[in-house]
DNA sequence: TTTACTATTGCAAATCATTCGCAATTGTGA
DNA sequence: TCACAATTGCGAATGATTTGCAATAGTAAA
């Protein structure tokens, strides 16, 4: 947390209220949250923030996204991980990242996205 | 083409203009299309048609999904294969697919979406 | 062929995620 | 404590996607 949190003052963001709520809510959880997960557990917070703050978050790195049923996933860049969520019922687990990055001739800082999908034990039944 | 057509037609499924022409689109594409871009060429058919169309196709697994800026790009499932798309211009290029499906203890039937984004050469410089 | 039935479509309205403009607020450094 | 710029909250706008429903078009059987 603090770790995170000098990281944002040293390069001349302010740490403020929207900005320490996210990054704690994110840092609680090990599953990838949406944007409406994420305010509903800090109403205090305008959605649009919650919004901006992400935006940042991702636009320094700190987190990764995943996509699902049209909505993104936000979770901090720990290690690099993906989830697997199941399609019926959305419970979801991490799945270590194995993907090796090839070189690509005509593209530079190239990253990766990826969500695994598929149906839960649970739901199988 | 006629393929998959007749794969619709013994699933119990109608052979209607919009699913041919969604499909003729698709197929002579290599570059992941959003329902916009498939939309603006046929404009004779409906954008929710279109729609129904790729959802239609999601579900019995003739189709890719992409994720990028906020929208879904879809492409015939031939070959496994993503696409590198530029983040500043959109230019994309296939990329073949080398991503190992692991066994997952709890989940069956996983499938995986995948992103790559970088910024191309020409944006580069 | 023609008929009849149902799936599918087009259209317009609704929904949902995400962004934006702007005035009010709040960190921060002096 | 003050002053200023960055950031927020709010509400409205945007854009993708879905939905309800009446009209249309495949399809299978007569």
């Amino acid at each position: 947390m603090k770790d995170i949190l000098e990281q944002l003052k040293n390069k001349g963001y302010k740490l403020t209220q929207p900005r320490e709520k996210v990054l704690g809510i994110l840092l609680h959880n090990h599953t990838a949250l949406s944007v409406q997960d994420i305010h509903k557990k800090i109403d205090s917070v305008d959605k649009a923030s919650v919004y901006r703050v992400l935006n940042l978050f991702e636009e320094l790195g700190l987190v990764n996204i995943e996509n699902f049923n049209n909505e993104k996933l936000y979770c901090l860049t720990r290690d690099p991980h993906h989830h697997i969520i199941c399609k019926k019922c959305g419970y979801s687990e991490e799945v270590p990242c194995t993907y090796e990055h090839h070189d690509f001739n005509n593209f530079d800082n190239v990253q990766h996205q990826m969500t695994l999908t598929g149906v839960c034990n649970n739901c199988n039944k």
